[in-house]
DNA sequence: CCATTATTTGAACATCGTTCAATAATCATG
DNA sequence: CATGATTATTGAACGATGTTCAAATAATGG
């Protein structure tokens, strides 16, 4: 074969992440493969790794494109809602749902890290800050008397909270003892943490 | 060679589980091998396969040691506490001084899955459910108003948000915002779920 | 001392990520 | 239009992985 440019490099880029996906979504991670994501875009490894410079690159932009996929949902759902406290639940809501909905894509972008040669300094970083962003700015604007500082920090344990329970539930791996909903459960921590954080005042 | 003798069956299991240990300690877990393992304890694959039915299987039992050392260090910590908060306070310092400690052990914990044939049926799980029974017990005393499930619903809330502070610090997906320590972030969670429990009623 | 039994080995297999020379199709040029 | 340069694509090859299993070996028992 040769120059067929039937794609271009970025047309083959698009259709492998995309494959990847699909593979993700109804095969599992370990299911997976180089190969494989070549043979269903009708490639082979070679041109695979003429478009991406490691397995580990396109699990990545994967991740990437994943991450991007629910930053929207959360912005069409954050548009909706009027007061702050609104906007954080629906964004907390819009992220139980797509972890229920897509378990092993949402997976991969928290379990999937690169070995040593880290070709991800700002790709996954900065869209990690943005969905951080977006629940501090609303809480910024639930309380403008804390400090910044403040603020962040509380976002930062809501969030990582609701997180937490993704994980876990996901997994299989939270107490069984009384079957929850997850979302009853993220729910319970939303009130916690904005009732605290309107009790809560800045010494300053 | 043949029937050696050295070790019994439950020596070399103990031996691999331990070697496993170590290189997942200080090479991470995508450094472990059958072959590692077996040769760390001086043998081949072989006698590893004839001890363990899978690689996993190792994997399964060195989580199932690693729970059983973060519970008795839970035990141990909570022994020396009086009020069930100073209790709750401890093992999620516990729970964070050691996944800060042994992050890659830690890490395997919740990141490995077992393939289709899983023989985990209640090896780990039972594991799980003590942690969150010991938390719950503490809610259970903090306030002997509420109904078991709202108890059981506040701990698994609680212990799960704690969970996800460590795993988003540990590999670093944590808002890099503020730098904020996993403490500080694991007691804001504390603080706002015990107020809110305390706040709460049973409807009964 | 030999036969049985249990243990340990290591070669073999399929598959994985990864590399790279060879190949084939296109483009540019005269 | 033909020919050479360029470039996309291939697929064989490599080392390493988990896994299996017949063979080899040591201990045991009669």
């Amino acid at each position: 074969m040769g120059r067929r440019s039937d794609h271009s490099r970025e047309e083959i880029r698009k259709m492998a992440i995309d494959a990847a996906t699909k593979i993700v979504e109804t095969e599992g991670f370990q299911a997976l493969t180089a190969r494989k994501v070549a043979s269903n875009i009708g490639y082979t490894v070679g041109t695979l790794y003429h478009v991406f410079r490691n397995f580990d690159d396109l699990v990545i932009h994967m991740n990437a494109q994943t991450i991007d996929e629910i930053v929207a949902r959360m912005q069409k759902a954050v548009g909706k809602k009027r007061s702050p406290e609104g906007r954080i639940r629906a964004m907390a809501a819009v992220y139980v749902d797509f972890a229920t909905e897509h378990p092993d894509r949402w997976r991969v972008i928290f379990e999937h890290q690169a070995p040593p040669g880290v070709p991800t300094p700002e790709l996954m970083g900065v869209r990690r800050d943005v969905v951080f962003e977006m629940v501090a700015e609303n809480f910024r604007e639930l309380s403008p008397n804390h400090i910044p500082q403040e603020v962040a920090h509380a976002a930062t344990a809501l969030w990582s909270g609701i997180h937490g329970i993704c994980i876990l539930a996901l997994t299989g791996k939270l107490y069984l003892g009384g079957a929850f909903s997850m979302s009853k459960l993220v729910d319970t921590l939303i009130d916690s943490v904005l009732n605290e954080f309107r009790r809560t005042q800045s010494a300053d």
